[in-house]
DNA sequence: TTGAAAGCGGTACCAG
DNA sequence: CTGGTACCGCTTTCAA
């Protein structure tokens, strides 16, 4: 049997109570027996048990985490800003992974209802209203907080503004004299961040006086196939000058799709990768990218929670900045 | 306040005993009442509060899982191997990160400690004996077990048997005509891993009666920057024909550094990358790898403890294979 | 098969 | 500033 708050209590003469309140610094005690006890309860090792903490406050400083497994990179970095604020304002973080299979899905999210969490960020994971574990997320009353996704109205979140990011994007082909773009991997209908995307594409081409061309957004699945395979899709020639890739593992596929096929890339075409993590970083050339602030994101999250009651429809926007590099080339506009 | 188990008994005409006893499958009870129980849990939204249940049972299903946050990508795909066997056999996991910080290393141990979990897994971590990290992991006596590092004998292990592996590549490069050869990012003193490898490197070339060059085993830090510093390091043209990646970020920026540098894979430098993890396939041309069974240690890891005692010196070895691909070329032996 | 009651380890209120 | 004590919600004897 571990050593409890009653056995220091015990050795130090004094009261539970009074063990309890020096240990978690709260009301009043005198400093020197405090120090006493302090002593007392590293030398016997004692370690609090926090379940018995929780069920005795009924209200634990956990944040539970929601991320997909099949991991889309950025999220290592979305948890790293939300653990930095969280150990700051001493917050504790359980991370949990859901997978698509939907009564694991559901059996993770109880768990986390079940250690009375006192909220729950989901990471990029795109849920829709009738989902029942939607429903069971929002039955409890939990605050809920989605990051790096816009969901709908119902739950407030944080993440990069996909519509304006997408007349960035364009904007910078623009100006490099490309007007034929592809967009890859934004297809999803269910997706509302896709949803946004598309409409930015279109919406800021024609700001700049150009059709959108439909065929052009193509690809569905948030992979790295769906880059190398739009390659193959579009053939060869490529009818347009520049690819816009949704996600850094897609624009990765693009890369080596287009390397594979003989595509001289930034010559015949131009990449632009959205999301900006490690992983653009390490292809040759370089990815430019369209980069995403997910560290603030992670970091905004806790401070979020922490300070206020967030309203259903809150949205926090972080920014988004184009980073250069080896991919996007200046078309010469006689071409 | 929520919905608690002397509700549904209030409800149900029942004790909250035999509440309990349906609730988790225990013990005896009428099966009629027990279904009736159970559809009014289900319909009065009754979420289990598990730290109660933790508190009363003095011991959770709950396994805490120490994932190193400069997080090596192949803790995915562990931590996906546990995940499956963990749902498998009901245990939670519960994850945390933890980065170099020692003060946020000893909090969190304390927060996995302190909610009871039955067992702590450690992915890739390299702590020490006199790690007051270490110390307090060991001083409550829960069950540890590291997976993908193979520690001193206190703690049992799970992991490739990194020194016949490390034959295996020697025997393949060998095969293919190369006699000097590197091995990158395996100099941590500290690391037992890394020893492993050394030393398995340095044996496996003195079987083909290659007296190893101690200069050709470079490179500290597992990153991308090890790699492309080995190139630099060594000028041209190389001193070795092949090079073995300690990792496959490794790998990548040593084959990115010879690609900056001119130097043409494999013709000019064969690599093989140890892990052969995801992003070991996304360069050109794609690494060869000796590919370790990450997966299966995560499983492992889970059954390991569901079903036995482990001993501390206990240490299970999962195979790994050499997968060839397009980094390794044939020297001809008359060069 | 079911119920009563005694905890599990902390916390917090109220008295002292 | 300190102690007594009644919970928190669930599990688990032991009796009924």
């Amino acid at each position: 049997m571990a050593i409890t708050i009653k056995d220091i209590a015990d050795k130090a003469g004094l009261s539970p109570a009074s063990v309890s309140r020096i240990l978690t610094n709260r009301g009043r005690f005198n400093a020197d027996t405090a120090k006493r006890v302090r002593e007392l309860a590293e030398s016997m090792g004692y370690l609090k048990n926090q379940s018995a903490a929780d069920l005795s406050q009924k209200q634990s400083r956990v944040i539970g985490v929601l991320v997909p497994s099949e991991h889309t990179n950025f999220a290592d970095e979305i948890i790293k800003g939300m653990r930095s604020k969280a150990y700051e304002l001493n917050y504790e973080l359980l991370i949990a992974f859901v997978d698509v299979n939907k009564e694991q899905q559901l059996q993770t999210v109880h768990s986390l209802l079940s250690r009375k969490v006192l909220a729950i960020v989901m990471l990029a994971v795109d849920i829709e209203i009738a989902d029942p574990v939607f429903n069971l997320l929002t039955s409890t009353g939990v605050q809920l907080l989605s990051v790096s996704n816009q969901l709908n109205n119902e739950i407030p979140s944080i993440s990069s503004d996909n519509y304006v990011m997408m007349h960035q994007i364009v904007d910078y082909l623009y100006e490099h004299g490309h007007e034929k773009i592809a967009l890859i991997g934004a297809s999803n209908p269910n997706s509302i961040v896709a949803k946004l995307r598309r409409q930015g594409f279109i919406d800021a081409l024609s700001k700049h006086g150009i059709e959108h061309h439909p065929d052009f957004i193509w690809g569905t699945e948030n992979a790295y196939q769906t880059g190398m395979d739009a390659i193959k899709h579009f053939g060869i020639p490529l009818p347009f000058t520049a690819a816009i890739g949704s996600a850094d593992i897609i624009s990765v596929g693009i890369l080596n799709g287009a390397k594979d096929a003989q595509i001289d890339v930034p010559k015949d075409l131009s990449i632009i990768t959205i999301d900006g993590t490690e992983i653009a970083q390490i292809t040759r050339p370089i990815l430019s990218a369209a980069k995403q602030d997910f560290q603030l994101m992670g970091q905004l999250a806790i401070s979020a929670l922490d300070e206020q009651e967030l309203a259903p429809h809150a949205v926090f926007f972080t920014e988004t900045k184009i980073v250069p590099s080896g991919t996007v080339t200046t078309l010469d506009k006689n071409n």
